[in-house]
DNA sequence: CACCAGGCAAGTA
DNA sequence: TACTTGCATGGT
């Protein structure tokens, strides 16, 4: 499949090399999945389980629940996850979309054609592209890339994207050089995460990082 | 104490 | 279009 493809899937390797399989994203249900992509959103993990056990709780973890549950209530239970108010805006933004335009079907999220059930999570308010993109892979199974923070500062400091690039670019490069094979895409966000945790902070932390080898694309901030 | 975390949208010029 | 700001708790 080319030269890009030989660097991505070296890189793959590698991490899966070193942290195995990471079976990324931990939840009881695809609902869950779904919430936890909203509830995540610029906040640590940590803090999202925090979110979701008081929702699961509080008995609000499910679509009816979470669709009639007053929203100042919804705030005060997701509180840990940080951005409270906005957030339960944007959890009964999605959860009004599903109600409303698919007939309280979630499973319609993932039926048809991905760029369009992309673009139709994109409408709501409160979603943009990871989240979108974490929803239709983690929860839908659908092979779309998840582009993060962690995703963009590993493959800036070793020189396959510039600072600048936009979240499509970086996702079209994955998509335009791997498989699309959607068990792949989970794995390789999932290790991302994982080397991005562990070693690619913002203020370089990078000894002992399992990429550290491939010093040729190096651009010397490690 | 300061800084940061798996974003996103609205406001400004 | 390009840049800035608000949103907020919890861990290091």
């Amino acid at each position: 499949m080319g030269r890009k493809n030989k660097i991505l899937m070296e890189i793959f390797e590698s991490l899966a090399q070193t942290f195995g399989q990471q079976h990324w994203w931990p939840a009881e249900t695809t609902f869950e999945v779904a919430v936890g992509a909203i509830l995540t959103q610029n906040t640590t993990w940590n803090n999202t389980i925090l979110a979701i056990n008081n929702l699961k709780t509080s008995g609000l973890l499910s679509l009816e629940a979470l669709a009639q549950v007053d929203q100042s209530i919804l705030a005060e239970k997701i509180k840990p996850a940080g951005y409270y108010n906005l957030k339960a805006r944007r959890l009964q933004n999605f959860l009004g979309f599903i109600m409303n335009d698919l007939g309280g079907r979630f499973d319609a999220l993932f039926q048809g054609p991905l760029a369009g059930l992309r673009e139709n999570l994109l409408r709501i308010r409160g979603i943009g592209p990871e989240t979108a993109d974490k929803i239709l892979l983690y929860a839908g199974g659908l092979p779309t890339f998840v582009v993060d923070a962690y995703t963009r500062r590993i493959l800036v400091r070793h020189g396959l994207v510039s600072e600048d690039d936009g979240y499509d670019e970086i996702r079209d490069m994955f998509m335009n050089h791997l498989p699309d094979d959607a068990e792949l895409f989970n794995e390789f966000h999932g290790l991302f995460v994982r080397t991005g945790n562990l070693y690619c902070r913002p203020k370089p932390r990078c000894q002992g990082c399992p990429l550290e080898h491939m010093t040729n694309s190096y651009s010397g901030e490690y």
